[in-house]
Parts: C-alpha cells; structure tokens; sequence
DNA sequence: GCAACCTGTAACGCATTAGGTTACGGTGCG
DNA sequence: CGCACCGTAACCTAATGCGTTACAGGTTGC
C-alpha cells in the first residue's frame, strides 16, 4: 500500500538500462517521438494502451502488466481522495 | 480474444438491475450527474479511477475489479491495431 | 578551441475524452 | 391538461497523450 512507482520507472529501470538503450533509441524503435518517452520516464505522462501494445511489441513483454503497473498508479492516487468523496452507499442499503 | 463486454454493461447488469436502480438514483448516490453514468451505461464513457473509487465506494466492491474490467476492454481495442503499428522489436535483439 | 552532431527536455498546438450544465422528448399521475 | 420524473443529446471546459519545433548540455573530429 505504499506509493507505488510510476510505471517510468519501471520501464527505465527493467527495460533501457539493462540494455543500455538511450531515450531517442527507444523512441525510434517504438515509433513515437523522444518526447512521449522523455514524459513517461519522468512520470508526467502515464502508459497508453497504445503505448502498452508498443512496449510489448518491442520488449516482448505482456501489454497486460503495463497497464496493470499504471492501473496501481492512478489508483493508489485516486485512492487518497476516497474521503472526499460525496459517496453514498448502495450495497448494504 | 472474444469482444470483452464495456464494463457498463456490467456495472448495468450486475448493480443497478439486481436493485431496481434508474440512472437518476445511480448518479446522486455516486455524487455525479446524470449524464455520467448514463454515458458510461452506454459505452460513450469508459470507467476513471476516479470513477471506480465511487463505484467501490456505493456497491462496496473492489475499486480495481473495475479498472481491470476497463484496461481488459481498452487493450482489447488497442490490440486491434498491434500489426498496424510501426515498432522494432528490442528484447530479442 | 570550435564546429557539427546527438541527447534529453521544455514550449506550443492538436485531438481525444471525462465531467458538468442545460435543454429536449417521453412517460406516468394528479 | 399540467406536472414531475426519467434518460439522453448538445454544448462547454479541463486534462492529457502525442507530434513538431526549439533549446541547453555534452561528445567527437578537425
């Protein structure tokens, strides 16, 4: 239940540095600009689903655990604002 | 690979059927308006973290049960255009 | 030393989308 | 008929993923 880690992080930590890929190689092979890679490594934008599909393609890795890892993220985040929420109960009525 | 259903149809199916609840009731509960989930019953919205906090919330359900149904369904349209999109693979390499 | 080059990032614009407000057609009830 | 409620469409705003362009900091070759 701790501050889970940008998905960036993840990414740079498991993907770019074992292989020692810079971010304008990364952005070549994913075929995106260096500019949405440089915003994913440092957490100012999050996973697409597109951008999920690409990472699988090139790291052979499941899209699935991608946008699970930001999943984790932006719920932990929306989490923190659960009581200021104006919620009312449905279920045990 | 079969069509994963929107998760309003879900949310429809599951919560506000078994209860007897319209869309009015749905949205004050959840501290939303009408508009909201009637976008969402129909597809035209998709579920938000924030979304799926309220929903937690309401129906006392797990939050992330909800996320998943919504990463299951977007994945599923961005796989769609997996060989459409240009990237090189780099795992293998 | 300096000029050409590459790397990472910031600034700006565009398209998409969740959400609110308002307005409209439909239905039930006095 | 009149009124209240329902679901949805139309319009606007804010946030965000992405591309293009521009800029600062290093390398490298001359």
């Amino acid at each position: 239940m701790h501050n889970p880690p940008h998905p960036g992080e993840v990414l740079k930590a498991l993907c770019l540095e074992p292989l020692h890929l810079t971010v304008t190689e990364t952005a070549r092979a994913l075929g995106v600009s260096r500019k949405t890679i440089s915003a994913i490594l440092n957490g100012r934008s999050g996973i697409s689903p597109e951008m999920a599909v690409r990472l699988s393609i090139a790291f052979d890795t499941g899209a699935e655990s991608w946008l699970n890892q930001q999943l984790q993220f932006d719920l932990w985040h929306a989490e923190k604002h659960r009581n200021s929420l104006t919620v009312v109960k449905l279920s045990a009525a």
